[in-house]
DNA sequence: TCGGTTATGTCAGCCATGTTGACTTATTTC
DNA sequence: GAAATAAGTCAACATGGCTGACATAACCGA
């Protein structure tokens, strides 16, 4: 009854639908040519949260089971994909404040899920790796979202891999794109177990 | 130099690539093939993510000088783009609680961005429109995010459009795609202006 | 070797935005 | 007229952002 495709679908409050006024709408005298139209945009725009709205649900209602929160997932993704990665790294990537980083990675450290080494090189680094529970844990969160991106890119149909990887890479700022390729073409692989937390 | 692209892009600390085990990787023996390699999905994962982070960045930075946050964004759109819809339509479509919209919401409503309206087949309903001023300010803060699309959309290319909307909404959870088709379906059209707000 | 810079951690405190549960009011519907 | 519904409200709490200041250890160049 509150439900809002029962509502509309069944046109009762088609979102008031009858327009009032017809006028072309938008950026009244500026026109803004050059790409799609606005309303298309927007639509994207719209579809985009949707999309990722859903994409968090999966692993948020896991986190809860855990006490953790989307942030911890961010943390421990990183860390997972990217093991070794220094803190200032994970910074960069999730563009927050130390501060607010502490918080969280202390408890992923304290919980055994991540655990930390000096840098050889430079003894001030704390490289972080997940532990077999990190990547355990890690890996149930990351599960539903790979379905459902393998879902969805089949359900797009044959070609949509290489265009949404050039789509979505475009939609990260310029400045950041080096950044991103770097990242991503680093090493997705586990290292040494830090010791606590057992190895595979 | 604390920047990760120096850092990386000159290879001094490439993220600890040096792969110690090359092993397959992910979930041991238990194979999941079917679709592409998790390796793969997780990459589209962390590129959603990126996107997804740079996506929100300009209105962000436009709503701290309103002293907004990306709640009242959030609603705002939803209510420039599909006026007149219902608080309950609201928050169905951000999944939040009554008490999380009705902060945003009131502050928008006393700011003048938001007027609401009885709804005239069922008086109890409260049809929520955007003023002059709130249509202003969802332009504005859509504005650098359609430039973006737009720019992204031409980057990958012709064909991206139709791929990518499909994609976006499969990502979409199955129970959610008929809301989300009558939402996105309803009228874009600000009806009434409620007296206060002015006309356009 | 010393002094400046860097990487990290930490303290204290604030704010935005999400949560729950209970309750009121107006209105519709049976 | 009673039950159900739409909305608003209160109180209280959790998470995860933020700032600014400061401590420690390690590195690096003069």
């Amino acid at each position: 009854m509150t439900d809002l495709t029962e509502t509309l679908a069944r046109g009762e409050k088609p979102l008031r639908a009858k327009a009032l006024r017809a006028k072309p709408r938008g950026n009244g005298g500026a026109r803004k040519r050059a790409s799609l139209p606005e309303a298309k945009l927007l639509e994207f725009a719209e579809l985009l949260f949707f999309a990722y709205r859903d994409f968090t649900r999966d692993p948020d209602a896991i986190l809860k089971d855990f006490g953790f929160g989307r942030a911890h997932h961010r943390v421990l993704h990183f860390v997972n994909r990217h093991s070794g990665l220094r803190v200032a790294d994970l910074l960069d990537i999730l563009t927050i404040t130390k501060q607010s980083l502490s918080r969280v990675l202390k408890q992923l450290i304290d919980k055994g899920y991540i655990v930390q080494q000096a840098g050889s090189s430079d003894r001030r680094e704390r490289l972080l790796f997940p532990t077999a529970k990190g990547r355990a844990l890690a890996e149930r969160l990351s599960a539903p979202q790979s379905v459902r991106l393998a879902a969805a890119l089949k359900a797009a149909g044959p070609g949509t891999e290489a265009l949404l990887r050039r789509f979505l890479e475009a939609m990260v700022n310029a400045e950041e794109r080096p950044k991103v390729s770097s990242i991503m073409a680093a090493s997705p692989v586990p290292l040494k177990e830090g010791g606590k937390g057992g190895g595979s």
